[in-house]
DNA sequence: TATTGTTATACTCTATAACTATA
DNA sequence: TATAGTTATAGAGTATAACAATA
């Protein structure tokens, strides 16, 4: 809760939100390059929708936020590399249910292991206390982005 | 520097690592939504290179990643939209010098205004023992990305 | 008649290759 | 001959509209 009194004044809080805004999109930025080339940015979020347990081509669409024929198209391209299954909805002959298939776990697994990678580097050299301090805001930043 | 023993193990390091880097993403895939529909991704980063002082097109197109017929469509597309400017070089007459309109930097302010407001509605909440840590993280991480 | 998904078509962003003008 | 930039053309992603099949 926020206190009423508080050592941060409205003009230190905004300051401290864009600083933050702009470390976390830069460090956003420079991960998403690593290993840039191996998915397409729709293809891996389309890929993460299906993680989550997403089946149906029409509520992917909604969840990426696209028309329903760009994802039908996604959906064809990571079927032709081999991440994607389609089957026939038993219930309902007019639905598809997509899942991933290993080696679209595996392409899951190798975009994020290169992004965590160059992280990992990142904080390599830091002392205890910067970890301690990078440690708490982790859990912080989680809360805070979610509500 | 990383002391010889550290209460961090590897592991820990990690997941340390790659929770950051997913709740930094997250943070930037919000913030990037909020005025999305005012400049498109490239058109922004473009601008953000003017800003920072680049003016000939083939230097904007390599700090960009982009091929110069991209980068000249791009700018073709801003000028159209009043946001930037060209002229000839006077030195170099093959050459062009490209410039922010005010216009430009105006359009930059709103998309940056909108991402911070949507920032800092996510702190606003938070207590001054939380502002401390993510005072501290925002110095950290700003030191640790740009090495 | 409504819903799920695809096909038809057009627009935008991207690239490479070819071109113009200048150094 | 090399460089700066544009034009020509093609490929991929996106959208809306129209369509097929099923509920």
């Amino acid at each position: 809760m926020k206190p009423l009194r508080s050592r941060y004044t409205p003009t230190a809080r905004r300051r401290l939100a864009t600083d933050l805004r702009q470390v976390c999109m830069r460090i956003s930025r420079r991960a998403r390059f690593e290993n840039a080339s191996e998915l397409a940015p729709h293809q891996f979020s389309t890929l993460v929708q299906l993680e989550k347990g997403l089946s149906r081509p029409g509520d992917i669409a909604r969840a990426e936020c696209v028309s329903a024929p760009s994802m039908s198209r996604t959906l064809n391209k990571l079927m032709d590399l081999g991440f994607v299954r389609r089957d026939d909805d038993p219930d309902d002959g007019r639905a598809a249910v997509m899942q991933l298939t290993p080696e679209g776990r595996e392409a899951l697994k190798r975009v994020r292991r290169h992004r965590d990678a160059w992280m990992s580097g990142r904080i390599e050299h830091l002392t205890d206390d910067e970890l301690d301090v990078l440690s708490q805001a982790r859990e912080i930043l989680a809360r805070v982005v979610d509500r």
